[in-house]
DNA sequence: GTGATATTTGCGCAAATATGCAAATATTGA
DNA sequence: TCAATATTTGCATATTTGCGCAAATATCAC
C-alpha cells in the first residue's frame, strides 16, 4: 500500500491543514521577497512564539525554507515541490494510479538531468 | 485575504491530512467499486466505530459521497472534486495567484454549462 | 416478527496540538 | 562592547482528536 509515501503526504496535509499555518502560506505566496516571522505575525493574529513554531512545522514539512539575512530569518515557499505533491496526490485522486515513492522520484529526476 | 476559502481548504487538507483517513481514501481511490466501512477496516487498522467517524469527517468535506445499498453503505470517492481544490490550492501556491471563491467557480461551471 | 449484519453514538481516556507569557538565545548595528 | 531586534524554548493550560468498547439504531433476509 506504499504505506510511508501515505505517511509523507498525510503529514504535509497536516502541516497545511491548519488555519494559521495556511494563512501564512496564502501570505507567503503572494510575497515575491522573503517574509520574515514578525510580518507573518501580522497575517494571522498569533504572536512571535507561535509564528516561531508553526514555520518549524512548515520547514519539517520542506513546505518552507529559511535563510538568515541580518537579524532576521526570512522564510520562502518551496512553490514547485509543494505544487508538485499536492499534483501528485490529485492525480493519484482522479485516476487511481499508484503512488511512486519519493525516492523513485528522486531517481527519475536525476535521470532527466 | 479570503479568510473563507483559507478555512474551506484548511479543513480539507486537515480531514485528508490524518494517516488513517488517507488510507481510506487511498483505499477508495483504487476500487472501482464503491466499498461499504467493514471493507475499509481492513486497509487501516480501526475498528467499525472508528471508520465510521472517519468516513463523517470525510463525508463533511466532500471527499466521499455514500449511497445505501442494502445494510451497507457504500462509499465513493468524489475524484473530480477533490483533485480539483487540491490542483486549485497547487496552482496558487506556485503562482500566488488569488484564491477563487467557491461561490465563483460554480458561477463559472454554471456558465460552463 | 426475529435474528443477522452494518453503521452510528455515548462514554471515557490518552495523546497531540495550539496558544500566550516570560525567559533564554542569537545576531546585528552603533 | 552593549543595547536593540528577532527568534526560540520552557511552562502551563485549554482544546481537539483518535481510539476502543459497549449499547443503540437501521436495514435486510428468512
Amino acid at each position: 500500500m506504499n504505506t510511508a509515501r501515505v505517511q509523507e503526504l498525510a503529514d504535509l496535509l497536516k502541516a497545511l491543514g491548519e488555519f494559521n499555518r495556511l494563512s501564512m502560506v496564502y501570505e507567503l505566496c503572494q510575497c515575491k521577497a522573503p517574509q520574515n516571522a514578525m510580518c507573518l505575525c501580522e497575517c494571522c493574529g498569533v504572536d512571535a512564539s507561535g509564528v516561531s513554531r508553526h514555520l518549524k512545522v512548515l520547514s519539517q514539512e520542506g513546505v518552507v525554507s529559511s535563510e538568515r539575512k541580518g537579524r532576521a530569518i526570512q522564510y520562502s515557499l518551496n512553490r514547485e515541490s509543494v505544487a508538485n505533491q499536492l499534483r501528485q496526490l490529485a492525480d493519484l485522486i482522479e485516476t487511481g494510479q499508484p503512488l511512486e515513492t519519493l525516492e523513485k522520484q528522486n531517481e527519475r529526476q536525476d535521470l532527466q538531468v
